[in-house]
DNA sequence: CTATTACCCTATAGATTTAATAGGATAATA
DNA sequence: TATTATCCTATTAAATCTATAGGGTAATAG
C-alpha cells in the first residue's frame, strides 16, 4: 500500500507542476487545492526540498517551486524519495538490497523470482512517467 | 512492502507444490525447511485452508496438502488471499475498491492515473505466473 | 524598523498494522 | 487410550504511519 505521504506527495508535486510560472506555491494553498493536512503536508515538502525536488522562498510571497522542469523528473525518483524502496522485498531491491535472513539462495527463492518480475515491470512504468506527464489532465 | 505473512505463505505453498505426490506435509517440516517461526506459520496454513487453497488431514501422517493442481492456482488468488488489495491505492483496486477521501474527481487525479498502470502491469504478471512456475527451480 | 507573513525544525503522541507467542481444544491414527 | 498433529482464540511486543503541537527563523512590505 501507497503511504499517505507519497500520494500527498505526488500531489503537491503534480500541483506545482500544474503552475504555469515557477512563481512559489503556499503550503495553505496547496494544503486546501488537495484536501491535505497543511502541518502534515509542511513535513512533506520540507524533506522533498531537503531532497533537492523543490526550492523554497521565506516570507510574503514566498512557498514552494520546482526546481526542475517537470519532463525532467522521473517518477523513480519522486517515488524512492516518498516511499523508499520500489521492490516489494528488500532482496530484489536496487537501491534499498538486503538479503533476507531466512533465505538461503535467492537463485531458487519463489518470492524472489516473482517479485524481480513484478520490480523489473513497476520500475519501467516509474521509469517511463514523469511528473509532466502525471500534471497533464484526464485521460491519455 | 510484502508482509512477512505473504511470503511465508508463498514459500510454504511452492514448498507443497514441490512435492511429488499429495501426501499431507507437517507444518513442522515447512517450518523447518523454510526457516520460518512455526506458530506464526501454523496460522498462515490456517487461513489458506479457511480459503480452499488447502486440505488438511489430522493426527499421526496428518498435514497440509494443495487442494488443486500448482497448474491452476494463479498468483492473482494467491496475492488477495495473503496479502489483500494488489493495487497500491484502494480507488484502483478491483476487488476492493475504495474511493478517497480527500479526492474529489478520479479522473483528474494524476495517483489514481500512475497506479493504475502499475496495477494493470503487475495484475498481469500475476495472472500469468502460477504456483507450477514458481515451483520450477531456479533461471526461466 | 517593525509588523506580518510563511517557511523551518524538533519532538511527541495516537492509531493502526504486523509479527509473533501462549496455551490449550479437538480430531485422527496406531 | 496414548500419541500425534491440526484447530482456534486471545494477547502482546514492536514497528510504522499519520498526524499535531509549539515555537524558531528569515524575508517582505510599508
Amino acid at each position: 500500500m501507497l503511504s499517505k505521504k507519497t500520494k500527498y506527495g505526488i500531489k503537491a508535486l503534480v500541483h506545482l507542476a500544474r503552475q504555469n510560472d515557477r512563481e512559489p506555491v503556499q503550503i495553505s494553498t496547496i494544503s486546501k487545492s488537495e484536501n491535505i493536512s497543511q502541518k502534515f503536508l509542511e513535513s512533506i515538502l520540507l524533506t522533498l526540498r531537503k531532497n533537492g525536488m523543490l526550492g523554497s522562498k521565506k516570507g510574503k510571497g514566498g512557498g514552494y517551486y520546482l526546481l526542475k522542469d517537470p519532463k525532467e523528473i522521473p517518477m523513480t525518483t519522486v517515488m524512492r524519495l516518498l516511499e523508499g524502496p520500489i521492490a516489494m522485498v528488500p532482496c530484489v531491491s536496487l537501491n534499498f538490497y538486503e538479503k533476507c535472513a531466512d533465505c538461503p539462495d535467492e537463485n531458487i527463492c519463489a518470492v524472489n523470482k516473482l517479485m524481480l518480475k513484478v520490480r523489473d515491470n513497476t520500475l519501467e512504468i516509474f521509469r517511463n512517467t514523469t511528473l509532466a506527464d502525471l500534471s497533464e489532465l484526464a485521460d491519455s
